[in-house]
DNA sequence: CAGTGATACATGCAAATGCATCTATTTTAG
DNA sequence: CTAAAATAGATGCATTTGCATGTATCACTG
């Protein structure tokens, strides 16, 4: 296999679609995260209750969780505590790894996230739509997840 | 104007594509962070060095430059008091109004922003140029940026 | 199967962050 | 023109974050 030098339009181009990319989660998250839902729980721990409603088994590692979010893996241990002394979650030891942690929504951690969802999916819907067509909305999710799986693929 | 109840596909469509973006950007902004040339500045910091150099007239105000991150009022001016400790900007006072600070970058803020820039530049173009066409790039460039301008419209 | 290295998560501690509030200036209302 | 309200940014303080490191378990090697 022969690796090309990219081209500097090549480079330009992936620098500016990378930027633009950034910001416009910036300027949705700035507005997503002033939503009043969020003063009852801060958006990022929101996420990992998210993260575990969405899961099949309905249990993750923390190691797991860690790839979705932004955070350091201390951070989200302590944040995982947190989340643990409100009853929202319950650690319990991985049985296939005794070093692995593996998280699970308690009843009040399902309830407070369908709580909170609602809501953001509504403010979500507020935003998006409106700028956006339906058909744009599916291309941009389609290069989105290509973008993603090739990040994560490497 | 009136205003029609969005139908349930059309807000799930919004979520997923929201929640596709954001986590194509979880997964970019991981690897690029991780770079070695953010061991000499934090990539927010970098940013804020980054956004005064693309500005026509080298000056920005603290206001301006906090639309474009993810934090805090107060969190910024502590990171340009870092910066500002650093010798990489200059505060000054606004001429047309006596409460806004201008912020410029030194000569040593431009230097330093250049060499990480250009190390940053080749991480982005090495992870999202393989990912995607140069036309599915412009498609997602232009879709971001349409996002992003309905957002601070609003 | 002992020993070495790797991995998963927790924790001490310093640094960064956000909320509430403060000061100073500007804008607006009367 | 003056007083009240709004805005820009700074600062005290409690919370959150990350780095470095610690502990425990697992994987690999000879």
């Amino acid at each position: 296999m022969t690796t090309t030098a990219p081209t500097s339009s090549a480079v330009r181009l992936a620098a500016e679609t990378w930027e633009s990319l950034f910001r416009s989660q910036v300027a949705v998250m700035r507005r997503l995260q002033a939503g009043p839902a969020f003063k009852k729980l801060p958006i990022k721990e929101y996420d990992v209750l998210f993260t575990l409603s969405r899961c099949p088994t309905g249990k993750l590692r923390l190691n797991e969780i860690n790839d979705h979010v932004l955070l350091s893996q201390s951070s989200l241990s302590r944040l995982v505590d947190r989340l643990e002394k409100r009853g929202l979650v319950e650690r319990s030891i991985a049985p296939d790894d005794g070093r692995g942690i593996l998280l699970g929504l308690t009843s009040a951690g399902q309830e407070l996230q369908k709580e909170i969802g609602r809501e953001h999916v509504r403010d979500i819907a507020e935003l998006v739509a409106p700028a956006l067509t339906a058909d744009e909305q599916r291309e941009l999710l389609r290069l989105t997840d290509k973008l993603q799986a090739f990040v994560a693929s490497k």
